[in-house]
DNA sequence: TCAAATTCTTATCTTTTGTTAACGTTTTCA
DNA sequence: TGAAAACGTTAACAAAAGATAAGAATTTGA
């Protein structure tokens, strides 16, 4: 894949976001990049700024946090999707997560620099405010199922909830990192799977 | 209070967000709704698409998911800030959620029509898109904080996080209202919080 | 290729939470 | 104002989750 085919996947999918004309879309491109991130390698860390925003080409990650010296993994971006350790993007404050790839991972980025730059230019403010808001919105659905989940849900319930929907996370993530993703430990889901296949039977 | 004092106090908060000139501002209060919602009425209901956003001058609100028959609140809004059922806002799908007066509150509500139409005028088109972009940031960032809680944090830590942080809640909630909040059931509250004045002594 | 690391399950024990019910106190509102 | 409802605590028991460790199977990567 060259960097001409990953700018027509990602313009493929921010049709559904924003329609730019081709002087916009020059203009636009100017301010991003293409890049390669490397198996294991680190897209945020905890307590460094994360200044910038990623569209995933190719790939996938996972957030994790540390705590007592243990990973803690909370969520995953795959293909199409985007990423960024949003609340230190938005804020400028220290990143509470790591972003690592799980795979070696293609990414078109722009940094806070570059997007508030594009917000003071007259010729681009209007999509990149539209572009901006239909993020952060596409976000806010996800989060606000993931919240009713954890105050709703038991743990069983929330694991059998993702056997319904989460088809990518349970083809690509290993079980202990979903077990983070729901809120308990590795040990405790795969007593709640044992608990579900006995109950099938 | 009367309806030019709210406008004020509305006024006042969004200038964090967007700074509207006055043949603007004109156009845009012209699709404004100041409405009084009475202590136990709905704001939003389970089943029913929440078409609206609102900003609360004067009361409380909050939210709650019935499962089995129980009452389970979610989360709570106060004076300055904003309030709906946001993914069925977006989205147009029935509410998973209630959203409830905790007392006679003040509101200034748009509807999803009368965004629709002021992001369709090209006269309020920028700034619309503008506001809707920093309501949803501000909402993500709170999101993103609540979920990392449940993720690395026991109940314990969630409630003694919320004792540094939550003082309006803390002083304006009942204890069984915290305890959903926090994910756990008002008995276990209470015996979080028998544990933690017994560790202090 | 092969030793090391990772992953998942299982077992044991401890801790915490959920459930239900009872009780006294406070608040609500007709 | 007075009965009903709501609220918070406590107790007892059951269910679930956390912590730790061991072991087998799989994957990784030098």
């Amino acid at each position: 894949m060259n960097s001409f085919t990953a700018l027509n996947i990602f313009r493929e999918q921010l049709k559904k976001y924003v329609d730019f004309n081709e002087a916009e879309w020059i203009l636009f491109t100017q301010h991003l990049t293409l890049s390669n991130l490397k198996k294991k390698h680190y897209f945020a860390e905890q307590g460094k700024v994360c200044d910038k925003v990623g569209f995933i080409v190719k790939g996938a990650v996972r957030y994790f946090h540390v705590k007592d010296g243990e990973e803690i993994t909370g969520y995953f971006s795959f293909e199409n999707e985007y990423l960024s350790s949003y609340k230190s993007y938005l804020t400028g404050q220290p990143s509470l997560t790591y972003i690592q790839a799980l795979e070696d991972t293609k990414l078109i980025t722009f940094t806070k620099k570059d997007m508030d730059q594009m917000l003071n230019n007259p010729m681009l403010a209007y999509k990149m405010e539209r572009f901006g808001r239909l993020i952060a919105e596409d976000y806010l659905i996800c989060y606000e199922d993931r919240i009713a989940a954890f105050i709703t849900q038991t743990p069983e319930e929330r694991y059998l909830q993702l056997l319904n929907t989460g088809r990518e996370i349970l083809q690509r993530m290993p079980q202990h990192y979903i077990a983070n993703y729901l809120g308990i430990t590795p040990v405790s889901l795969s007593r709640i799977r044992k608990r579900i296949l006995e109950t099938v039977k």
